[in-house]
DNA sequence: GTGAAAGCGCTAACAA
DNA sequence: TTGTTAGCGCTTTCAC
């Protein structure tokens, strides 16, 4: 690999003018031209890891999220690595299994690779990410809000997906609505529910609702409990607030023989690569590379020295 | 931030004692217990920026697939993400879209960020690579091969699954069997169409054979085409090269009402998130995890120093 | 607009 | 085993 100090040399110029020319800054012109050309004969490429050792900050953001195998992340990692790869970064892949050992580890990652910044989904409370607050690194909380309400996040209209949801089965004739969401301790799972009980007002039975865990398996297991009666009245359609747990509540109604529709499911999100609308379930898209995209767009206007106002981003349905 | 030498004042030695310290190499013990205070006290974390700017390698790595929305590419990365962090090293995510511009783009990041190396699924013939081994970095093909065959590889034994896939039709009693695999510049989706003709031999009707291009709406278009009769005598049994493809094959089925079983599908791969068995349809599981951990493994430990002959890892089914 | 010189934080060679 | 010293490749004052 050759140095700044070898194109230096071959253009007949000092490696801090070289320097200059290859931050754009302006060099006089028969020097620009005579570096350019030692730059492509030497096939120089600056070494970041220098750089970054000099500025302390690597062209470099990490993502932490709890699960790159379920797909609405997937989609996340998909628009920030878009975003950040046309802004010349490079994004490291972080997953915490919604664990907070794990995340405070990577936070130790972030700080000593000089990291730019990163964008993290939260597991819980996300306590081990103030560390970074604290060291005056840009952070970005997608899908989730960070307790510290001074941290930029983007985040989805939880409860108008609920409501959107309830609405689209009360369209469809249910009348007797459950709804199945995550855990109580994820924000978006209370939101989604809050959606539900909000649309269906006085008629939002709370024996109709679930806390699962965003798993398939709890998604099934749900679904069956509410399906034995445990529920009163038999329920005819239910709010299913995210994919995978979809997953599991139809394969418990397929497992049941009962005809498509009979319960009909609205999901929030989408089912794993099913392009075409399925009898009896009702999807809402959610725009999860536009918010990866988004916050890594954050993300970077904040690297950049951007020092306006914490921003709360809030995505809707696609096309609202 | 702390550095080396605050650690190294208030333990009373010199930052290279420290340094060793922090390496494991031996230290006198007294002085290691006031290093390890005095880390503990100033919560001292090494920058890795410096290290690698001294060593000339960071603790990270690429892996550099076309999709990472495809649930087989991210079982790989989850693999490797595991065993990279168990390292202590990090991965840094490189979508192509197979498109060999971004290859090439991802390969200069990896040089000047000085990456340990790189795991590579390549897009075609994986030219860009070449100026990794050139840089003597560690790389390590996975899924595919490159086209050198000095580079480290971990594939799947495709031809296998081809075949077995065939004789589980045969098992639940197809006659006439079709495949629908992949791009004919992919060596999986050659191996795969091999594994079909092989199993069959004289049945294996050349007309029954379709080069779609492992996505949804080529899987769906393809077993529209079979369907359609362009393929003489109706099939009744058809093996379909990977999950994406099996998706759209399993929808046009579904549209077109007929029952399940009518044409039986043997797919390599599994439907995503689909846990329960679908009558008509028969998945071979791909230990695409275990890809990733073993290609993973593997760059480590070339990345260590080991100089062994090149290794062509080839995975076949779980459990076998 | 340009060059000399210092230094980011670490590790490795060497001498003690 | 330990400390001294030099240097990885870059950016950034500061003089000119």
């Amino acid at each position: 690999m050759s140095t700044i100090y070898d194109v230096a040399e071959r253009a007949g110029v000092s490696a801090a003018t070289v320097s200059r020319y290859m931050n754009g800054r302006s060099v006089r012109e028969d020097a620009a031209g005579r570096i350019q050309a030692a730059v492509d004969e030497l096939k120089y490429s600056p070494s970041r890891t220098a750089r970054s050792l000099r500025t302390q900050s690597a062209q470099v953001i990490a993502l932490v999220i709890p699960d790159i195998e379920n797909p609405y992340f997937t989609a996340i990692a998909r628009g920030a690595e878009d975003e950040a790869r046309e802004a010349g970064y490079s994004l490291v892949l972080c997953n915490t299994d919604d664990d907070a050992g794990r995340e405070s580890g990577y936070v130790d990652v972030v700080v000593s690779e000089n990291m730019a910044g990163a964008i993290v989904a939260p597991a819980t409370d996300g306590a081990a990410f103030s560390a970074l607050a604290e060291q005056h690194r840009p952070l970005v909380a997608v899908d989730r809000r960070l307790g510290d309400d001074r941290t930029d996040s983007v985040t989805l209209d939880d409860t108008g997906f609920g409501e959107r949801a309830v609405r689209e089965l009360v369209q469809r004739g249910s009348r007797r609505i459950a709804c199945i969401t995550g855990p109580d301790r994820a924000e978006t799972a209370r939101s989604r529910a809050e959606g539900w009980r909000r649309a269906l007002g006085d008629a939002a039975d709370p024996a109709l609702l679930r806390w699962a865990d965003y798993r398939v398996a709890g998604g099934r297991a749900a679904m069956r409990d509410l399906l034995d009666g445990t529920a009163g009245e038999p329920i005819d359609g239910v709010v299913v607030a995210n994919n995978l747990m979809a997953v599991g509540a139809l394969a418990e109604l397929r497992a049941r023989g009962l005809t498509p529709g009979a319960v009909t499911v609205a999901m929030i999100g989408t089912l794993p690569y099913v392009e075409d609308p399925v009898e009896g379930v009702v999807s809402l898209p959610l725009p999860a590379r536009e918010a990866g995209r988004t916050a890594a767009r954050l993300l970077l206007s904040r690297i950049g020295g951007d020092r306006d106002a914490p921003e709360h981003v809030v995505l809707g349905m696609a096309g609202e």
